[in-house]
DNA sequence: ACAAAGAATGAATATTGATTCACTATTTCC
DNA sequence: GGAAATAGTGAATCAATATTCATTCTTTGT
């Protein structure tokens, strides 16, 4: 026998994969899935084309595990922003805020992960997703519900409608940011954004202005 | 001299048109513009691909066609929804029905006005059509702040709300239309599902609990 | 240093559709 | 009927990319 793999080679191919991972990630934000091509992730990482298929079965199947680690993160920060103390009301809140400045930070995946169309594998991971979203917000609802700072409804409906008016809010405007060289906006119409977008969803929540 | 065009060749043209315009209309109907090939629409009105190229210059021309009369045709009932007798928010609770009850009956052109990503000549018709939708809806909404049946808020980021949780409850991945593999919900279901999202969306616009 | 095994390469191939255009068919008018 | 003009046809072409694979380069153990 003669080559065997070894803890060093592990490591090395562990980091091309990374570094592929890491230049389509930036792909995608910079122009959505479907106008990330393989021979400009490969490009970008430094490696020929070929190479991204001995990591990747397809062009999907990296996709999909981009998809996957982009919404983790983003999922993630929401689930922090719901699980700090204060009444549920505030918390949730505070989880719209975090989502909606979030999608402003960065347009494009924010339209990549909510709207663009994807393949089936990407689709689905997309699905978990906005399971992941749902089931977050809803439970905030139910509790919130439960202890009567939220009237009764619908929270799975709800969640629904938070997470499209957010969506539209922001992707809509920005989405074209593609097509023409959209700069970002300025701050504090930024904020009036987020606040604005914030109030209709509160309130169609609690029914409250405040 | 000897060919001139006539009359009847006139009519014979315009109902070809006609009927392509037609088929194409069925089939972004059916899985969106992005699925809707010429080779399929040549088929389904029965000519050959060429002939679509004598009465379009390129088929993100047609598109643009299309999509134009599909959200004229939309656009119109909202209109005509918000030009009934009757308070404000009557009248916004009714272009709000008649908006999701619309989308619900045809979830995949509901989606592809809204949220298809489309090529540069039919976003410049989305665009048309979002303004037209703002316009209207913005409209009411200035009315009700005027006469104070719904407290002052950024009516414009309001409307843009409206249809962000409509599109999202309706056409997106967790609705009830595309989850299933899109049977036609049951009409109790649909009924709950529009109440739902009015409710919201009324909420969210005057605070008001019914 | 060498042979065996694996990894990387990137030009060539495959695929998917839109679009073209040389040709055929139809209409009109004499 | 026949010539001129226009309309219709659909196989061939083109374009844009994902994917393959024969070849070259690296690593490893003796």
């Amino acid at each position: 026998m003669a080559y065997r793999e070894t803890e060093k080679m592990r490591q090395r191919k562990a980091m091309a994969r990374q570094k592929i991972v890491d230049c389509t990630y930036a792909c995608v934000s910079d122009g959505g899935f479907r106008s990330a091509r393989i021979t400009r992730i490969a490009a970008l990482a430094d490696v020929a084309t070929g190479t991204i298929y001995r990591h990747f079965e397809s062009r999907e199947d990296l996709f999909a595990e981009v998809f996957r680690l982009a919404t983790q993160r983003e999922v993630d920060k929401v689930a922090e922003a719901l699980a700090t103390e204060g009444d549920v009301t505030a918390r949730l809140e505070h989880a719209l805020r975090q989502f909606a400045e979030r999608a402003i930070r960065g347009p494009v995946m924010a339209w990549s992960l909510i709207a663009e169309p994807v393949d089936p594998k990407v689709e689905e991971e997309r699905l978990k997703y906005r399971r992941a979203y749902a089931a977050l917000f809803e439970g905030a609802i139910r509790e919130g519900i439960q202890n009567q700072c939220i009237p009764d409804q619908d929270a799975s409906q709800s969640s629904t409608c938070l997470v499209g008016a957010i969506a539209e809010s922001l992707v809509g405007p920005l989405s074209p940011a593609q097509a023409d060289g959209n700069v970002s906006i300025a701050a504090e119409d930024k904020d009036r954004l987020v606040n604005s977008i914030i109030r209709f969803c509160m309130q169609g929540l609690t029914g409250a202005r405040n």
